[in-house]
This record gives structure tokens, sequence and C-alpha cells, in this order.
DNA sequence: ACAAAAGTGTTCGCTTTACACCCATGT
DNA sequence: ACATGGGTGTAAAGCGAACACTTTTGT
């Protein structure tokens, strides 16, 4: 076994998704190359030698976008296509996250000319196989809709139950029993009834809501597990 | 931003598991470094410049213990601990296979002293990181029998259904309804009743079932899935 | 005849599903 | 008064959990 020197550079990148107004969104950044058209494209970048796959994302995620996270989960490694980068070859880790965007507007790093939330359904061709990613975490991310309470993140601190039915509906793609589903998601206790209301426009106001962590890693612990099925 | 040169290494790990006498089993090797004291590890090694990860890790287990599988799932990528190989830094992707052992007796290739089945009660303690990887994978092996029909792929081509019985039990870790279990696989309709039987010394001969592969695929595209609970 | 393993049904409670009308507010 | 979105209950069906005796073979 004669070992050629290993010449295989080693990439993370984020997939990070926000919800607003009614719509998914995925946080993308416009690549800058030499000489080279223009193209949006996950963040993402080289690991330095020194830092760990998890500091590596959350440090060109900061760079490149402005943004920081308190959590992004390992999704996939991508590296079976050998020619996926054109710079060589590139093996990437990529890391998924969710985030509401109120607050959290975009600021263009020295990577990237700009970033910018896309929805999901206006997303346009992305660099190298970055839209065979986005698919595996949009995949990933309707299946943990139904076994972890993710939805919340996605959401304000306060909401009302329309917020979350139309969040579900939107992400799943599919239409949902507003009385079953709100029936079941309160029989789980982890919702706090707030008393204050949001009125918009007309229509009766609607009580808000706030997601009880702590009473979730509590039941957590008990052995319950969040669980919403559809058929 | 300063662009010093990547000095990552890149290798892949495998987590082959195989099922024996009632017994849970996974596949090591010796490792043999030159000065240090023997260790047993994880089949793997440093991913070549040309071929995939897939394509490394299936080269790996062939090489250090002579057994080839037709599937091999990534399981996780570890890169965050910088120190977890002692010869540089070094991130591993690791997948993870299920196997029935019978016939697979591993051969020590080139880069192991010797490959063998241990069970997981008597695993011992494993170079770098592989003791949490292989906890990771036994986790994540227990909640896949749960959703997915990989416990057929552990048992021989034809077997009674104690088997499958015991399957569960050993891998899960706790007691099953007889009754209900098998009026739940078998709900499924995926599995052939054959016209042959088992006699082991006394007691009533078992029928035996073998798996439809071809049915259980058919039923998967129309939305089917395999699904079994216990509290 | 006895020991050993395989095979088999029913009942009860809970969860899921399907489904339609009234309530509070703005215009 | 009407339009808009919020809030609510019940019945039927299906699923999961608990549970014990009979059958077939070897010794």
């Amino acid at each position: 076994m004669s070992k050629t020197l290993q010449n295989i550079k080693l990439a993370v990148d984020a997939i990070v998704f926000g919800y607003q107004q009614n719509e998914l969104n995925v946080l993308l950044i416009k690549q800058k190359f030499d000489g080279d058209t223009d193209q949006w494209a996950l963040p993402g970048g080289l690991v330095q030698n020194e830092e760990s796959l998890t500091e590596a994302v959350n440090r060109e995620l900061l760079e490149e976008t402005g943004i920081q996270l308190q959590y992004l989960e390992q999704l996939y490694t991508f590296g079976d296509q050998l020619d996926r980068d054109h710079r060589g070859r590139v093996v990437t880790v990529a890391y998924f996250g969710i985030v509401n965007p109120k607050g959290m507007e975009p600021a263009a790093g020295s990577d990237a000319d700009e970033a910018h939330w896309f929805p999901i359904s206006e997303v346009p061709i992305l660099a190298f196989d970055h839209t065979k990613i986005l698919d595996v975490a949009l995949t990933r991310l309707q299946a943990k809709l139904n076994y972890q309470p993710i939805g919340f993140d996605l959401l304000d601190e306060q909401f009302p139950f329309s917020d979350l039915e139309s969040l579900y509906r939107t992400i799943l793609g599919k239409e949902i029993d507003r009385r079953n589903f709100r029936k079941k998601i309160l029989s789980f206790g982890i919702l706090e009834e707030t008393n204050e209301k949001r009125k918009i426009g007309s229509g009766r106001p609607a009580t808000l809501f706030k997601f009880n962590k702590n009473k979730y890693k509590e039941l957590e612990q008990e052995g319950f597990s969040f669980e919403i099925k559809f058929a």
C-alpha cells in the first residue's frame, strides 16, 4: 500500500432556515469568484486547522452573513461526488439550523458580496451541489417537524395559534385540521397562554401563546416525546 | 483572511453489526502500530484522493476484514475533537452496516493483524474515540429497528419467528409480547411463510418465514411505513 | 407423561380522525 | 349587517396493551 499524500479539502456549509410572512426561507450568499460569474450558494467554507467543525460552521456563517445561531445540527457529509467543487476535491460537512429571522437581517461580510433570505420557492440555481444539499436539509426539516418542537424556534416568542398552524401547513405542504392540531399541541402542556391578544385588521383577536422550554425539557426527561402525525 | 494551508486528514470508519447466537456483535480489527501497544479499533482508514467516501469505506472494510457489504449508511462525521487521533488532526466519516455473519468470517488483511466479531457486551476499550462512535451507532441501530425492517438483514434468509423476536429483545434490551409482536409484523404483509419447518431438539417445529423485499419496496412506494412501537 | 418451544383471540382503553357552528372584532 | 379570522366538542374507528391456554414435537 503505497501512500500518496492525501489532497482533499474539508469544508463546512450551513443551511439556515427562517420563517417569514408564511413562507419558509433559506439564507444564501452571493459567492464572489475571481473571473467567474457570480452565483448564489450556501454560506460555508474551508475548515481551519485548529478549529472544530462546529466552530468552523459558526465562524463561516458569522463572517459571511453576520448571523449567529445557538444551535446547528449536523446534517450529512457530502463527499461522494468527486467533482462537486471545480477548485479541486472538497468534502463538505453540512449543518442545518433554524431561526426566527426577525431582527436577523444578514450583513454581508468579507467572503460574500451579499447575503439574503430567499423563499424556498424562489431559490435560484446554486453553486456546486448546493441545490442537492438544500434538498436533503428540507427533507430533514420536514421530518423533524413531526417529532421535535422546532416550530417554535421559527416563530416569535409569543405567537397566535394560527401562526403555528400555518407554519406546519407551509413547511409540510399539506392541509391540517385546525381543531385536532390545536388539541394535540395543547395536550402536550408545553405552551403557556399569555394574557395578550393579537389583533390584525378584522376578525376576533387571537390569544398569544409562548413555548415553555423548561417544561418541555422536564417532560422530555420523563420520557415524554413530542410527536405529531398526519395521515 | 490569510489562508494557511489546510492540514486535516479525512478518514472513514465502518461499524458493522452482526447477530449471532442471540447476541449482537460488532466487527473490530486489531490495529498494528509501530512501537505502540496494539489496540482494537473499528475498521477504517484514510480516504484516497480519487475515491468517493462510500468507495473508501468499502475498500477499507474489504482490506482489513475481507468482508463486503451491499449497503453502508452514513452515520455521523466526527471532527469536533481535535486530538481524537494522536497522529495529527483527523476527521472521520463513520458509516454503519448490518449483516448476517453466517459465512462472513473475517479474514485479516494487510492493515490489520486480526479482525474479529465481538459481542457488544465484550467490546474492549477501543482506539481513538471509537468507543464513542460505536455508542452512537448502537443508538442509531436501536432507533432504526423500530421504523425500518433491518432485522431481516441480520437473520438467515429463512428464519423462525422466534429468531426475529429474540433479535428485537436482544438489541432493544427489553421484553416484548410474543403475540402482539407476531400479529404486528405479520400484518405488514412483508413476510412469506415457507413450507419448511425448523426443529431444534424438543419443542414444536417452527414454521420458517422469509422476508419479501420486493413486496416491502412496493408497499413503501404506496406510502406504507414499517413501524413498531413498544411502550 | 413430561418438558420444551410454537402457535393462537379477545377485551379494554386510548388515540386519531372526521366534521360544522358560534364568537369577537373591524368596516 | 357582513366579512374576517378565532375558538370549540363529539362520535366512530382504529390501534396498542394486556393477558393464558393449546399444539406439536423430543425424551
